[in-house]
DNA sequence: CGCTCGTGCTGAATCGGATTAGCTGAGACT
DNA sequence: AGTCTCAGCTAATCCGATTCAGCACGAGCG
């Protein structure tokens, strides 16, 4: 049963050469003068032998395993972690380089025991992820090695980054709502605390589009980003007798929290409130209408820094990765103000 | 920047010793006899130097790399495959061990491929993992290698493999409704294909345990285990005037949509009717009430895969992995009969 | 006093490739 | 004829461990 191992030697020895030029042929050189008669003979006995070269004693000599390491501090969440490590597979896959995953539970010291145990194992590079954007800075150990950070923003910019387009979606937002004809009374809701990238950056999004067509937010409805404190708020916001044209959630889970106080206080979405939200989670799709949402590309996002890492060119720069609109029902436009002088205002405004 | 790698030899020398010597002293071998005297210096010089062994070189030798694949046919879900890829890498580093990913997609051609790929890279064992408990054969390119079916029912029962115990669940979720007092019409909700291994054991669990109590299903409401056939399904179920006690939902997403046909025709959950689920996602405790869900173990499921490869003496069965019940609010006392005779022969029965 | 035996250790081979240095023989050129 | 060039190939070394096969030395013994 355990099949003797086939050697680059036995290949040469069937094709009638030296070890020396069954080696340039299989890695394909061309550095060095071999007759195509030599090199077919070579290529023939490796087929017909099966042969798979020892990749443990060729990097022993090259210091290169085709092998990275994706070390990141949570690798389950309820988003598509799963998205995130499969982008950065497949591109690994199609590069000939294989995935080594690693959980840090944001524990530095685990992290350096992590990173070293790959290193220890030959990994060419790592993409050093976090499952939520957020400021960090590379490990020491991590000094002098190729990475590439994902998802995080680090203090020095000139060092390889790839990060959601998190402005770009909030400006992505905003304008859906725009196109359907709204313009006041957009209502964001869900805290946004400066320390929060995603946050931060959806609204500063949000409020750039809006500005730009002159209009502005009519106020924010702060909450907690889960179901419940955001049912809680917007059900408050409703019993105060506000009105909103349209609800930009800071998350799904906001908008569910959000459709459910909407339907209680007996309000239809879209017709009477349009809601948009950010992330396009499972729950985007179930919710009934089907929620509009600005998705998190994660498969892209590990895509891309796979891609980044195992470039000829190590890069130097931040990468933002575009957010993609996932349009379904929840928008429509706006509910022709009632008896009011501001209708025709806003037409004209516009 | 490059530094020089500290080799045994380096280390040897400055322990005054040969790399025979350092070799064995660093593998903790005690089958050659060395002095305290030579290993505390070997140990020392080691300390010293901040020594590292190459993996390579020693995995060259040893055909030993202190790693694992894990081969699923999808690695992202929008259940917690991130929790069975946790679970499975938290474990192998707790063996010392570094975790290789890789998806299939259910292709034999790519299976083989990255088989064939981690083997290349030595690899001590596989993970065969389905995200979806189904019945499968490991590919033939795995023979003679060491490796543990998780999720999968191989016909050959002498394989080892870990399951979710689907069954025990069933009978769990009955088991919940027949302690809050329900007995008769409860329902389940979803199809049960005979090829879908969850849903038949879960319906065989349900029933075995209905039938304990001298019970038995009402009924069964057939739908695709998703919110919008679910809530199409039960809004039918009650538009022609059935009335359930409670209701055992395959899955969350099948409860998502109870609760919304629920709400629609005036029911409230769990005091006009309970719901109890399975799989416990995200959604089992965002809805309101929170949902009651019997959730698979994913963490758990690929602890005990990594936990059965890694054991010293090889598994040759099939070992079932609890699935734990997560009590919420979706479970209340059945409401007491409205005048019929039934309430008495009810109590009596019991 | 010579022999065996156990202790503590070492030299050299080995794993399977990559790579460097150099060799051989034929034709071109002087 | 002698020298150069160059295509085409090979021997030997290296990568950094593990491991097999002994070797030297002192103690114990008859």
């Amino acid at each position: 049963m355990p099949t003797p191992r086939v050697t680059l030697l036995d290949v040469a020895r069937r094709a009638g050469v030296s070890r020396t030029t069954a080696s340039f042929v299989m890695a394909g050189r061309t550095d060095m003068r071999i007759s195509a008669e030599a090199e077919h003979r070579v290529l023939h006995a490796a087929r017909e032998l099966n042969y798979r070269p020892n990749l443990m004693a060729r990097s022993l000599r090259t210091k290169l395993t085709r092998t990275i390491g994706l070390v990141s501090d949570t690798i389950a969440s309820e988003a598509f972690a799963g998205e995130l490590i499969r982008g950065s597979f497949s591109t690994a896959l199609l590069h000939q380089h294989l995935l080594f995953v690693g959980e840090t539970e944001g524990d530095d010291t685990v992290e350096t025991q992590l990173v070293q145990d790959m290193l220890d194992r030959g990994v060419d590079g790592f993409v050093y992820a976090s499952m939520y954007t957020r400021p960090a800075r590379p490990p020491a150990i991590l000094r002098g090695h190729r990475f590439v950070l994902l998802n995080c923003v680090a203090e020095d910019q000139r060092l390889p980054a790839v990060l959601p387009d998190e402005r770009g979606a909030g400006r992505a937002a905003a304008g859906l709502l725009l196109d359907a004809g709204h313009r006041d009374r957009i209502f964001l809701v869900g805290e946004t605390p400066d320390g929060v990238y995603a946050a931060r950056e959806r609204r500063a999004g949000v409020e750039e589009a809006l500005a730009r067509a002159g209009g502005a937010l009519a106020g924010t409805v702060e909450c907690l980003w889960w179901p419940e404190p955001a049912y809680e708020a917007v059900r408050e916001f409703f019993g105060d007798g506000a009105r909103a044209s349209a609800l930009i959630c800071l998350n799904d889970r906001i908008a569910f929290g959000v459709y459910q106080a909407a339907a209680e206080a007996g309000l239809t979405v879209p017709d009477d409130v349009s809601v948009v939200s950010f992330d396009d989670s499972h729950l985007a799709s179930w919710l009934r209408p089907a929620l509009t949402s600005v998705a998190i590309p994660h498969f892209e996002l590990g895509r891309t820094a796979v891609e980044l890492l195992l470039a000829d060119v190590p890069a130097h720069d931040v990468h933002p990765v575009p957010m993609p609109v996932r349009e379904r029902g929840s928008v429509a436009p706006p509910r022709p103000a009632r008896a009011s002088g501001h209708a025709g205002a806003d037409i004209h405004s516009g």
